[in-house]
DNA sequence: ACGCCGAGGTTTTACGTATAACGTCCGGAG
DNA sequence: CTCCGGACGTTATACGTAAAACCTCGGCGT
């Protein structure tokens, strides 16, 4: 009664339309929803009836290969691990299914290296892609396959995309630096993400600009809070007076100059102000929380998923900038006194 | 010279064919690396460069159809933003990719309604599934697809399931208590997850069974920091004498555990001691570090789509279970006295 | 001289679906 | 009575690939 087909071979539609009665052309017809007038209630229920007993399944392949798409989208992150992508995965995914679309994922997080044509190895065909800028090498295998591109994170003038997506990190600089000026700091260290992207060229500009006229040293990191940590013990330990603000990219790189900081009896922020960016977990999970810029991460990958179903309707998908806003928290107060 | 073909359409092996003068089964005989003896070196070598020249890629849809099989698993997760799956995501990925194939995930993250039928919205045909039984939604939807299934966390003595792979968490949890118990722990308070998994009956099972002869509560709280502070400060104010030592689920709710008790001025480990379980990025984050039982994440999806490799080549899949490790730090000490 | 075999291909077929093109029947208008 | 057009289906075809079955030819053993 549950299986009602026990034999191996997973039914077809053509076993539906004999079980049915009827021409496998009637049953694609029915259960392909389009069928008011070219078939009767009647029938259309009898084959409904038969599919639901069989326990018919369309095969997918079939289906993509008969139809030329396959409502599948790549989405191409560096690592799903931080929380970030995972955020802008759930966003994506999710207005992915409301269109019937499905998503897999670049098959290379952490930069472990991929198989030898990634491309293949996601084995599903794709109808088009969704890209950070942040996953440098797995861009290298896109050139070459004309897939309709989003980019995430990357220099809207650059050609090459069918459509452009980013975030306003500019001004979440400037809302940091805003901050920051206001309670009165003028020595700042700038921890800057290793990672090469346009996004963090454009933090770094942003800084530049707004902090013009105070000092500012930066010193660069990987995404991780050992790191992070090393290379902000290193710099407090410079000679010359020690910044009384560090600004990361990242909350991963705050969380290791908190520890940084703790280590060398630093209190924050008392002595030492630090902000952060994206709002991760972390950032209300250290003590004191973390100031930072909060990123719309889950909009972020809907959007972009929004932008490649329009591409690929065929309209429009200008560039847009999403806007951020700062939160403040306890990692950042008054400059301490000279 | 870069787009050899800037015709529309996609090149397909009859195109190959045509322009390296074979027929198009010669295409797919040189390609597919099944040709020693069948074809000649030279014609070999000519239709890899017509194919190289057309920037020809097989056609994954019409692979799949012919073959009956799509070399693509689904991975069953309740949330990716939960780092522990991320993990665990990456391990399968990486192994899925080393043997070829791709990785979809159940399209429904954080619990947010599925689609309709969500293995027809991960458009991608399935060779077959990992599934976490904290995913319990879309267990569901698993009854009736005949699909070969590795189950994670479940109950290995569950049939309908190909294969079973857990970890050991009943000694992660002795390990846990005896470390306490060492300690001088006897008034104990066992923060557990809400959500409904074999692995957390068997976590309370072996909690319940280590400590018998102690002080022991149950509080659950859904695995997020903001409930699981709230669930604590709860604990915390109830009447009768405090736990000295908490042990949580997950680290995500022992941050709250720790957030809990620097609010009431609650000093750890010096007053509380307080456990975690998974050891993600959060564990060592906080401060002071979190004492907490090491899951091999990444290993446990390797192992998994290991697993469910092994069923697809019809070899045996015994059930697994993975050792665990637990790491002191400082969020544990000796038992306050009395 | 003849058959046989292996090398080096080609022709053909099937996978399961969606849909364009094509009947068939029946009731009503002319 | 004839002819026409819905209503209701059916037949036929194409999508791109992999691989089984088949063909051709030259050389070699007997």
């Amino acid at each position: 009664m549950q299986s009602p087909e026990p034999s191996g071979a997973r039914p077809t539609s053509r076993d539906v339309a004999r079980a049915a009665g009827v021409s496998q052309a009637t049953v694609s017809l029915v259960l392909g929803e389009k069928w008011r007038g070219r078939v009767s209630e009647r029938t259309a229920e009898s084959v409904r009836l038969a599919a639901r007993e069989l326990g018919y399944r369309p095969n997918l392949a079939a289906r993509n290969l008969r139809l030329g798409r396959t409502r599948t989208a790549m989405l191409v992150v560096p690592a799903l691990t931080n929380e970030f992508f995972a955020h802008v995965h759930t966003g994506a995914a999710l207005a992915a299914a409301r269109h019937g679309f499905g998503v897999v994922l670049y098959p290379s997080p952490d930069g472990v290296g991929p198989a030898r044509d990634p491309f293949a190895s996601a084995q599903a065909a794709l109808d088009g892609v969704i890209a950070s800028s942040m996953a440098a090498d797995a861009l290298k295998a896109l050139r070459g396959t004309g897939l309709p591109l989003v980019m995430l994170d990357s220099d809207p003038s650059d050609p090459g995309a069918s459509a452009h997506l980013n975030l306003d990190v500019a001004d979440g600089m400037r809302r940091v630096t805003g901050h920051l000026l206001e309670l009165g700091h003028r020595r700042f260290l700038h921890l800057a993400s290793a990672v090469p992207s346009w996004t963090f060229d454009v933090r770094a500009a942003a800084l530049a600009e707004a902090l013009r006229g105070t000092e500012l040293r930066t010193v660069r990191s990987p995404l991780n809070v050992a790191d992070a940590w090393e290379a902000a013990d290193l710099a407090f330990g410079a000679p010359g007076p020690r910044p009384t603000a560090v600004i990361c990219d990242d909350d991963i790189l705050a969380v290791g100059v908190l520890k940084a900081a703790r280590r060398r009896g630093l209190r924050v922020p008392e002595e030492l102000s630090v902000t952060g960016f994206d709002d991760l977990a972390l950032a209300t999970a250290v003590e004191p929380e973390l100031t930072t810029v909060r990123l719309p991460a889950e909009e972020f990958g809907r959007r972009g998923m929004e932008a490649l179903l329009a591409v690929l309707a065929g309209e429009p998908a200008p560039p847009v900038t999403l806007p951020v806003s700062l939160v403040r928290r306890g990692s950042t107060g008054p400059a301490p006194a000279v």
